[in-house]
DNA sequence: ACCTGAACACCGTTCAAGT
DNA sequence: ACCTGAACACCGTTCAAGT
């Protein structure tokens, strides 16, 4: 099902390569897919002859985590307030994220534990001191609300089973919303109003400007005390 | 190293302790030590004896998770302004959770999909509808409030590893704020002046306190327009 | 109705061996 | 230095059989 880029002839593996495929698998096919087996058979080598270029898996998933992050076009400082500033840079995290919906959740753990994460948190931390905040507090409002941006991406509704054919996509959203308007309406009056909104994302975009929103208007009302 | 609470001599399987004992697994070795094969045998029984309960593991999974959100308890209306009802719901929902760390994450799904959890979307989004936002933003909006509620649970700070021993742990600790405050303080002033907090909670109440603020002062704010 | 036993198709990973 | 092959200790799950 995945073209496989780089057809392996010579018997040598490429380290860029295999995160390249291992992306394009996740992408693809959801992380449970990706495998090292699997991607060892994309690169028509031994499973184990990828333990050469990776301690273990855990390092390979750091590894394409760390690859999104560092897709991540930081944006130059523009002056503004920081509220602002912020928002542009979890814009611009968004942005990166947004093309990999299966490895969103994966990169949270490391923007402490990769240097294009490290980047970001620093860049993070610095504009949430113009805030006035103390230290400690920017370090945890600031870890939540990069805990948020990423799932805002990782659990976008309608995106649980986006290795699915966009028709069986269609039909498992129409199950779900069917199964809340088919709720006891005495019970459950505003699930079943809400069940559109609640099943699917009808304009993308707004989902994730307001999403921000809700994100950066949280950090500035703290901030005010 | 889990204590069997309940030892079957009879070879008849009661489901309520089955989830019970899953629930404590998760809760004391984490999620992944949580095998169907490792249920099976702490119950002296065939993995395949308890396929007659759970028509898979997913299913399993969803009545240990519906199971932590049934111990919510839905305070009464208390007749104050809405987003005072809601952070009291949250809350409530906060102190179900605490004590299943591993198993916060689970529930996110269950909200809209199990009986306890459609209770307290209903909830939920009925304050939000006093809000004066429309249905489709309190959908979305509840959803990341309640993704974000989850999130504070499942990824507090030195919570990886939790089913390490007490000492271990903080040797982990130690060992990530030994890497952050190692990092060059020309590049990364502002992580390694935060390192403690990024690494470690020391007042979890406040901990808590303040990322229930940040969501609920989040959720004001867009509201006011 | 409920549990057993053997088997299948997978995992990640270790270890010793090849070149 | 880098890859192979066989094996180990696991998974979830199917299927046919027992009682």
């Amino acid at each position: 099902l995945v073209p496989s880029v780089t057809k392996n002839t010579s018997r040598k593996i490429d380290p860029e390569a295999l995160i390249a495929s291992a992306l394009a698998i996740a992408d693809q096919e959801g992380l449970e897919s990706l495998t090292i087996r699997r991607l060892a058979q994309q690169h028509e080598v031994t499973p184990m002859a990828l333990y050469r270029h990776f301690r273990d898996k855990d390092q390979l998933l750091h590894a394409i985590a760390a690859e999104v992050l560092r897709q991540v076009e930081v944006p130059a400082p523009g002056g503004g307030p920081w509220y602002d500033e912020l928002r542009a840079l979890f814009q611009a995290i968004l942005t990166a994220l947004r093309p990999h919906p299966n490895l969103a959740a994966l990169t949270f753990r490391r923007f402490l534990t990769s240097e294009p994460g490290l980047e970001l948190s620093e860049r993070a931390l610095l504009l949430l001191a113009e805030s006035g905040i103390s230290v400690d507090q920017a370090a945890q409002f600031g870890v939540q609300a990069v805990c948020s941006l990423v799932n805002l991406v990782a659990t976008e509704p309608g995106m649980d089973d986006l290795n699915l054919a966009p028709e069986e996509q269609e039909d498992v959203i129409r199950a779900k919303r069917a199964r809340l308007t088919a709720l006891s309406p005495r019970r459950f009056p505003h699930v079943i109003a809400a069940a559109d909104a609640l099943t699917c994302v009808f304009d993308r975009d707004a989902y994730y400007e307001h999403g921000l929103e809700l994100i950066v208007a949280g950090l500035r009302e703290v901030a005010r005390g």
